[in-house]
DNA sequence: GTCTATAAACAGATAGAC
DNA sequence: GTCTATCTGTTTATAGAC
């Protein structure tokens, strides 16, 4: 048996599938790097939670650099695939009724699957302490999160916002605002540790983070009420 | 005078006053430590970067995890300092007018005045880095700063939030209510670079920074006003 | 593809000269 | 108080066995 080059049908049963240990791999840096950074992290620790060996990171991504870009690479798709659900989602009632009321059911539903994808996935507090330590010391990695990631995000926020109170996109306001609103989601996913000690909660759940939601989604309310009667 | 372990009157010219080379240590550590994190900075470097010697560390800090505690010492006497202006200035016209039009404008005040140290601070952006990265790592230095300055700061926003609404000060919405207004302004001091490039601005200066305490202030009208009436 | 051994660079701490 | 030299451990990267 045993064809010496084939490299699937000749792997011995504790060897992982092809792509699996690399998979491993990502996913140990990113809950390291988010939570010691990048320097703080050492490949062996990373080889070693990933259940690898030091000299796989070098095959894989050419090096310790190559596995950090390599992980921002995969924040990006993760988030990509998440954000087309949830846009999907909000653009589906969408088609019924056509204006401001509908427009407004749209920015709730992002927001709430924002909200919701900070607390319920495993990956999420990983990824915004990964991307977190990457706004403070700007990188490639950050530029390919931002291109991938945030300025569409924050583009499509601020259509959503145009369509509710009639400022235009992309006006310095609206941007602005748009921010507001980012801003107030993830600071709890930043600060949650702080959060929670101030709170006296446990752990933050879905039961805390509906409680959040339910806040920040009349701060949403409150606010574009006032930007749609006081100031058209 | 003039005993010569009198270690003042003894110290030759080319030296540094007392304090000060200990002073420059926690300076340069504050803004690296915020930078590059504390695993991804060097004593070296620290020691270059405040124009000392590595051995200085060890002779006033005994390592380099007792710099880092005394940085965050730092940033605790630091906040508390222009925290006590800042609420005093806000308590001043609170004697003449008693009720909630007063407490209105406390928050106000408070709001503004942590919306300037973010900006106009140079160690302002430093300390924000520093706090960010403990956050995701929790450390004896978190704990420091969250008892000296985050639970009093949110306690006296908790405070003044009651006397506008008339909701208690620590009911849960009420401390959720207050973290989302945190959330708003230090994302600003969290994101700039981010924030910067999707605004099209090069730097953020008093006259940004004046625009989005503008969007912020608006929004706690908007919140604070929807809370009074639509929810007593 | 996986794993080990080793090399070259760098970390923090320390002792002691000045 | 300041600075240098040095010790000890750890880091990443690499070459090569399997």
């Amino acid at each position: 048996m045993s064809k010496a080059h084939d490299p699937v049908s000749s792997r011995k049963a504790a060897s992982q599938a092809a792509g699996e240990t690399r998979a491993a791999l990502i996913q140990a840096a990113l809950r390291l790097f988010g939570q010691k950074g990048f320097e703080g992290t050492s490949t062996r620790e990373i080889a070693t939670a990933a259940g690898a060996n030091i000299g796989s990171i070098a095959y894989h991504f050419g090096g310790k650099e190559g596995l950090h870009t390599a992980t921002a690479d995969h924040i990006v798709e993760t988030i990509q695939v998440v954000a087309a659900q949830a846009i999907g989602r909000a653009n589906a009632p969408a088609i019924d009724s056509t204006d401001e009321q509908a427009a407004r059911g749209q920015l709730f539903t992002l927001l709430e699957h924002m909200m919701g994808f900070f607390v319920v996935r495993p990956e999420a507090g990983d990824i915004a302490r990964f991307v977190l330590r990457e706004m403070s010391q700007p990188s490639t990695a950050l530029d390919r999160i931002y291109e991938g990631v945030f300025e569409p995000l924050h583009k499509r926020l601020c259509l959503a916002w145009e369509r509710v109170t009639g400022q235009p996109a992309e006006s310095e306001t609206t941007k602005l605002l748009v921010f507001t609103m980012i801003g107030q989601v993830v600071y709890f996913s930043i600060a949650r540790e702080v959060v929670m000690q101030r709170m006296g909660w446990n752990d933050m759940g879905d039961r805390e983070a509906a409680k959040v939601l339910g806040i920040v989604r009349d701060n949403l309310d409150a606010i574009l009420t006032s930007r749609k009667d006081g100031k058209p």
